[in-house]
DNA sequence: GAGTGTGAACGTCTTCACAGCT
DNA sequence: AGCTGTGAAGACGTTCACACTC
């Protein structure tokens, strides 16, 4: 029985829970009701329970409140936290040297295995090689790698994502300002700083 | 007579428009339908009309369509693209100096005036300067600045955005995964990368 | 009493369908 | 005929209220 959070906001609350979770885990928490931890996560008690609903194992007790632990595994394994992907890192400008160094991803179950870039560089303290663009196609016909992060200028970013789709990418974090076309099956998440930071214009 | 624009869906939508439009406008086009330009932006042709409905001056011609430049400018207005705004940026490590070599905060309204940092260093080929954490009071104090980007590490998030909200910064764009508490006017956006991938990961 | 689980009400966003204008 | 503008319908998401359990 596998469920799938299609809603993106759902699925951001869901994330947001399982770190407070682990946050309350390592203090050492071992059970809370829903008033407190939706205050925590800052939603409202009743759409916490809503949203727990639906997850297998993700049961309280009442007058107690939920174990953490066993709140923390089903969140994670329905978010496929216990899983590990490989991931590509195509455009090495400044951002996506950035996107190398962060160890974030790594911590969280995505391993950057290699770069790509028209201008191949050398990223001190790490251990991805940045090859060339005409190295992409040779590289994903010998790995099973289905995330890729677009960091290129958005001129090139149609371009590059085609080809991405054409040799076998079906996840495509697109940090670009571009709209990409993408057959079905693939999925895009479009960040867009620019837009965060207009959207943070109204009525100020 | 002013639209707020609080959903940050439809807000998302409309800076769209204003970039596709703005790229019909350099090639020449002048009139566009909303079934067209709904294509180019990927949203249903009705939702583009209701979408344009409550914009002051943004209609357009039965069995015509809209004029693009003037279409344009309306949102362009709504969404306060006229406008330009100062920005500090908190936390420069290898993400925050790539946001002060990233172009297009500028280019769309928003200049980097001044950076800071527990650990100055020298940005190459930019102006802006990144001063000490300790620096940060006494400029604020100096100059009317409303946005700030956070871009420190994640233990850190809470202690800064605190401080520079008691400073007079209402707008941030937290680039943490921490979860921020701002009184009441202050608005945030929250940018998470790793939760943009895992997202990506449902039925993967 | 304290806290969960859930139906029902409510509100918002999206799509449909079509009247009306050119 | 072609396209806009918009009410109505529908889908979705959130909040409320309360029965039920421990």
């Amino acid at each position: 029985m596998v469920v799938v959070v299609e809603s993106k906001q759902l699925a951001f609350r869901y994330l947001t829970y399982i770190n407070m979770l682990s946050r309350l885990d390592r203090q050492g928490v071992s059970v809370i009701s829903s008033h407190n931890l939706s205050a925590i996560c800052k939603v409202g008690a009743s759409q916490l329970r809503k949203d727990l609903m639906p997850i297998p194992g993700a049961s309280g007790k009442q007058s107690v409140g939920y174990s953490v632990k066993s709140l923390l595994v089903s969140l994670q394994h329905m978010m496929h936290r216990d899983q590990n992907d490989e991931v590509i890192l195509v455009g090495v400008g400044s951002f996506g040297a950035a996107l190398i160094k962060y160890r974030g991803f790594e911590a969280n179950g995505f391993k950057i295995i290699a770069a790509f870039d028209l201008h191949p560089t050398i990223i001190e303290n790490s251990e991805v090689t940045v090859y060339g663009m005409d190295a992409l196609e040779s590289f994903l016909c010998g790995h099973e790698v289905k995330f890729a992060i677009l960091a290129v200028p958005e001129s090139a970013a149609k371009n590059v994502a085609d080809q991405l789709v054409r040799l076998g990418i079906n996840r495509l974090l697109n940090l670009t300002p571009a709209l990409l076309n993408v057959p079905d099956p693939v999925k895009v998440s479009n960040v867009n700083l620019v837009y965060e930071m207009e959207y943070l214009r109204r009525q100020s």
